[in-house]
DNA sequence: TACCAATTCGTGTGCGTACACAATCACTGC
DNA sequence: GCAGTGATTGTGTACGCACACGAATTGGTA
């Protein structure tokens, strides 16, 4: 392993010289920039991120904005692990993460947390831009300050962000046509259920629709697509009669997408011999689905990892600040495709994790 | 963030002492190292990895050894980049790595790799044991000279390794059951083609047959599954005619399994008319296979992300070597389910790295 | 009380890099 | 020839931890 003081010996001059060279610190006159860096190139020469980030040190302050989690709403809680768990990671490299929650479905809630995450004067921001109008209220903010920031999860175009992580909700839809398509026999019809519209107004759900309706479009013209919505936030689970009527009066509904990650809500409130007839694909490894995949009531579920999700937006930021990294501006996390028979395999870093904590 | 100065302080000794209680190298009081460890405790501290590892620096020898990838055989090349890239990772650490190879169709090939291996005196051997017989051997030498082991992608019982990172070859075929299952109807008959039989003894693809079989015995019994072996490597190629001709005599075939990474062999043999009744079903995302996924030719393939297994192979031998960080006695890795929708979308490592190398 | 051994502890150095500061060099104009 | 200037380069310290060495303390004994 060479070292800046091999190439500074090699060179005849002093580490800090290559360092200037390294760094592109200026001050080093042509001839020897050059000649350094041909030595550089010739002994492979890598920083040691070690040694790098030990010297570095100067303390980082990174905010991170989630929807808070509870028993009603346990989606959020997977990204908020992996930040959690990342959080501990980049603690070494002197990096100190804060999160700061809020209501999904309140607006005004979103802007006080943001109102208080700004008080801690961060040096970057991880935020999930669920609210659009909102989110340009405090991008401006970001940008007055000059405070780099990050979307992960949920995607709004038209702003500068660092990059975005998270799942194409467009290309998950197509997908969840794919795996319904693979469960139905022709002349069978689809049912799309969708939960607590226009509640808030990020678009993945949306998304999601639309590429699966665009699959059979593609495929199977022919193929009917009914489609269910509900307003409420709980009506899903007083509205079982909706459903199950609709279900006797389309006896040729062979599956059902739920394009949120409550699919399990849904199948709970169906009657149990219709159930037995009909295949859900649905959204997000909850516990509440995975329990429904189990029991073999879910047959297909697309996972976006969001562990990871939360994970990685950590790490690209500190890397971003810390390695002066800079991410692509769009890293997209898999479509992750979950049955019985398979997922126990999936999300080991998330089990570990819960595991140890 | 604590640092071990700060333990020192609160605690009225030096550092030195907080050191030894932290590493359990005796010489303390019993009075000073309760009090130490309270403190650790109450202040939560945890060691700072990067400083730990800067201050470390061992000098450390790994080796590994793994199959040799060319055009006819290009599966282990993800491996093999996934090695490499965490090799260079770790050499921050002090860790080098170096990279054996042999013809894993040839068992002295395997042997003599082995040798050149063990004369360069690695600290820790990561390898793939395809060979049992052979295996027994190396593991002898290994386990007289106290060097620990870690198998990866191929599993052999009833050695002392240090655990093994791979797929649970038996669950892979279970899964393949279910996708296969998903893809035909009542009354449709199933075919599965081994190739290469016997040529090596590792046991995956037996166990990926075994699996599969009883996914239908459990579920639908009555399904019929054919099977088709090839004793030559190059016999499938040639050996079109055969797969061709016992399609014709056993109409009803509507999928295919192959249980190895050669899916897209197959389908290249198999009369374009024919092909276009019957899903295939196969492993590994080998270019040949995608380009087989992209194409609609083949349904699934299941994969086992061999890029991450030969990453994940090095970074745990490094954090026991480095750490002391026992690892699990076992690492599943996903069983990842590929189709044309989401193939873009995953391994997102390993083209990463790719587009940077 | 003096002395020794064993136990317990403190100090110093180095890991490879970043960065501030000091030092040197090459020229200019007088 | 010399001070002055700006461009280059060298030096020293810190980051947090591991570990070797040696110092201080203790307890026990003659």
């Amino acid at each position: 392993m060479t070292t800046i003081k091999d190439i500074a010996k090699e060179a005849n001059v002093s580490a800090g010289t290559v360092d200037r060279v390294l760094h592109n610190r200026g001050g080093v006159s042509p001839k020897t920039e050059e000649k350094i860096k041909k030595i550089l190139k010739q002994k492979n020469f890598k920083i040691n991120m070690i040694a790098s980030s030990l010297a570095m040190k100067k303390h980082l302050n990174i905010a991170t904005l989630i929807p808070q989690f509870d028993h009603q709403n346990v989606f959020w809680k997977s990204p908020y692990s992996g930040i959690q768990k990342a959080s501990q990671e980049v603690n070494a490299y002197g990096v100190e993460n804060h999160v700061f929650t809020f209501d999904q479905f309140n607006p005004k809630s979103y802007l006080n947390a943001f109102k208080k995450l700004i008080k801690t004067q961060p040096d970057a921001v991880i935020m999930v831009p669920i609210f659009s109008k909102e989110t340009t209220e405090i991008i401006e903010v970001l940008n007055e300050r000059n405070i780099p920031y990050l979307f992960f999860n949920v995607d709004l175009k038209g702003f500068n962000k660092l990059c975005y992580i998270g799942q194409k909700s467009y290309d998950a839809g197509i997908l969840a046509g794919k795996l319904s398509h693979l469960c139905i026999s022709p002349g069978d019809e689809l049912l799309v259920i969708l939960t607590r519209k226009n509640l808030y107004d990020h678009e993945a759900v949306h998304e999601r629709v639309k590429g699966f309706v665009h699959y059979f479009k593609e495929n199977t013209p022919k193929t009917k697509i009914h489609q269910l919505q509900f307003r409420q936030p709980d009506e899903v689970e007083t509205g079982g009669e909706i459903i199950n009527e609709f279900l006797t009066k389309n006896p040729n509904i062979k599956n059902i997408m739920v394009p949120s990650s409550r699919v399990s809500h849904v199948c709970k409130v169906i009657d149990k011999q219709k159930l037995s007839q009909i295949k859900l694909v649905g959204f997000d490894t909850t516990p509440q689905n995975i329990e429904a995949l189990k029991k073999g009531i879910v047959t297909f579920l697309i996972s976006q990892k969001s562990f990871n999700q939360g994970y990685k937006s950590i790490t690209t930021i500190t890397n971003y600040l810390v390695h002066r990294e800079m991410p692509k501006n769009e890293i997209p996390t898999p479509l992750e495709i979950i049955t019985k028979e398979n997922f126990e395999f999936s999300h080991y870093e998330e089990r570990k994790y819960s595991m140890e904590n």
